[in-house]
DNA sequence: GATGAATGAGGCTTCATTCAT
DNA sequence: TATGAATGAAGCCTCATTCAT
């Protein structure tokens, strides 16, 4: 017998609900899904304990809510930018907004990209959740870049090049190293890419 | 008033450290860390509960073996590679080389380094050794080729390099995405290295 | 991060954790701190384990506000009586009535007394609670017999009756030495007492 | 089938034994007899853990042991001050002398001495043996002074007296109450105990 | 006799989840 | 819907005691 799970429909439910999605969010990025427990995002979101599973099957579904609100949050605006490519640009000017773009989501969301990541290894479901994005990504970069009649499209080469881009970006975000210099870095990621298509 | 940790001399206790280390490994690589519990360790490494105490401060003091043991098994022989490079080798010899070194090396521990890497996130100490590691093997390659010769050696260019490296060998060891062909792939990683220092 | 402790404003919360105290109370008075464990406390309480973490941040913070309750049953009677003094009374009513006070608490809480005291060995925090509490009982007497106008009323004077009372009621409450004669000792006391401030 | 203990005749068995007396004797002292473990016992004895098993049945019976030893050094000198009292000595000679011994074994045996009180509450057994131990020293007290003819000896002066002495030596070992001036406490004392017999 | 590694029951505490109000 | 008190299974760790050497 399914417990009872509210889809929320009334403003106030719909503003509950995300309150304790925020808290996960906050507090998984913060702390980790494993070191955050239920009261603490109860909490957070300044809700009763008891409530949240009016609203979530268990700590896990909100897990899953604060994946998706990831997504919509680091996803949708790249795929919204694939839907928007038009060829009008110069492959140059198309890295260097990509680069931007990716720069400006991750330095948003680094920590919880994280945590999500390590969650994958001990969920499955996760996990394929995650690969399956990046497959999208990789994938539609592919179709929409033939379409507009870039040279040298290849799953491999566009799978690289996200890579390459997604090292870059954690450089700046995290600043780990302090021997790396971000500004070079990121003109040899440009050059590189560049390459590969040329 | 610090609890007495055995140092063992004798064989058996060092037998029977390492058997927990080994079984550590195993499941914190198979289910993660915070999915594994003690008993379970000590079930896998056929002995008690208690005598895990014996040779470990706690769970988390397990986990630290665990990361010395990944990185006598991971780290060390790159450091080796490194330091018997010699000039002799050719540019696309020694990025081979180094691809098959990765690749063997990762095969072994690509589950182990997600998890540790993931509980970096939820542990700082955790995290600063795995970023010293990762340091340590940048400035020795950019030493060693510098010593050898090469060109265009930067901090910045041996980092990337890194990174394609494990672009190409996490894809070869997951296998996540089937439109991937690993051979292609292979390809393209050595022809861009190649190219960021010729 | 403390950790959240319920400070109980409900009906129902008072009563669950008054129920606490008191299963506290009258397990450590009959099988003494370190012989009774939490699960024994959460029964005789009728409470589940866990709720009672939800009150007390751990077992020796059981012990503190068994102490507080023991406090409130023992000492505060006595202050009490220190307060309502009036230099009516002859010298040898106030004894009478101080014996008959001391008695009368003392059967009540001859055991947890002993088992506080006990305690009081092993945790310096504690044993200072108890100390401190002599020296008040000792310091309101002198000051209020002061105020009354007795004779001889020295702190070592009133520190030695009262240990003479308790070597009275202890006799009468344990009922240790069969060839001892409470009436007569009891006569002693009054007498020895009588005659330190004569 | 009853453990083999042995009962050790040779000296070093006979050494070995008392070493992990004395090292029960004093954790017992210092952190009290639940907060001591075996292997802490067996550390400061210098011995290993498993003998400890080969002398004493369990921990409680190094207990017991450690309590023979402390009547051996408290008892048997008051013991022994008992059986050799002889007339001559006037009645305060005999009370100062009293405090005297009281005073110096209680200096090397008060913590024990605290710590075996407090494990009285707990075990039964023990409690008995000290409740025994003090009605000897009080009765045997008794025999003697009467034999010696004193005065006004009965058992309920003499257990008051001890208790006066112990009061006493209790303020002198411990320190506890700033407020209290030794001196003139030995001074009440010895009055208090000589008005009682005269 | 002696060692110290090993055992495993049991204690303290946490926390996802439920339930009375 | 909402609250937050209550539940109880399960996790981490300790330690009296045993056992192989």
């Amino acid at each position: 017998m399914q417990k009872e799970i509210r889809q929320p429909v009334q403003q106030r439910s719909i503003e509950t609900k995300r309150k304790i999605i925020t808290a996960g969010y906050f507090l998984f990025a913060k702390n980790g899904f494993f070191k955050t427990n239920t009261a603490q995002i109860a909490k957070q979101a300044q809700v009763s304990t008891g409530i949240v599973y009016g609203y979530f099957q268990d700590k896990k579904d909100i897990l899953k809510e604060v994946i998706n609100e990831y997504i919509t949050q680091v996803y949708d605006p790249i795929f919204n930018l694939i839907d928007n490519l038009g060829k009008k640009e110069s492959s140059l000017k198309l890295i260097n907004d990509i680069l931007d773009l990716a720069e400006n989501l991750h330095k948003d969301s680094c920590d919880i990209h994280r945590e999500l990541n390590a969650v994958s290894q001990a969920d499955e479901e996760i996990g394929k959740t995650f690969v399956d994005l990046q497959d999208q990504v990789t994938l539609r970069f592919v179709k929409k870049l033939e379409e507009l009649g870039y040279k040298k499209i290849t799953n491999e080469n566009i799978h690289l090049a996200m890579n390459l881009i997604e090292s870059y970006v954690h450089e700046v975000v995290y600043d780990n190293h302090s021997y790396i210099n971000y500004k070079k870095l990121r003109e040899i990621v440009v050059n590189l890419i560049y390459s590969m298509f040329k």
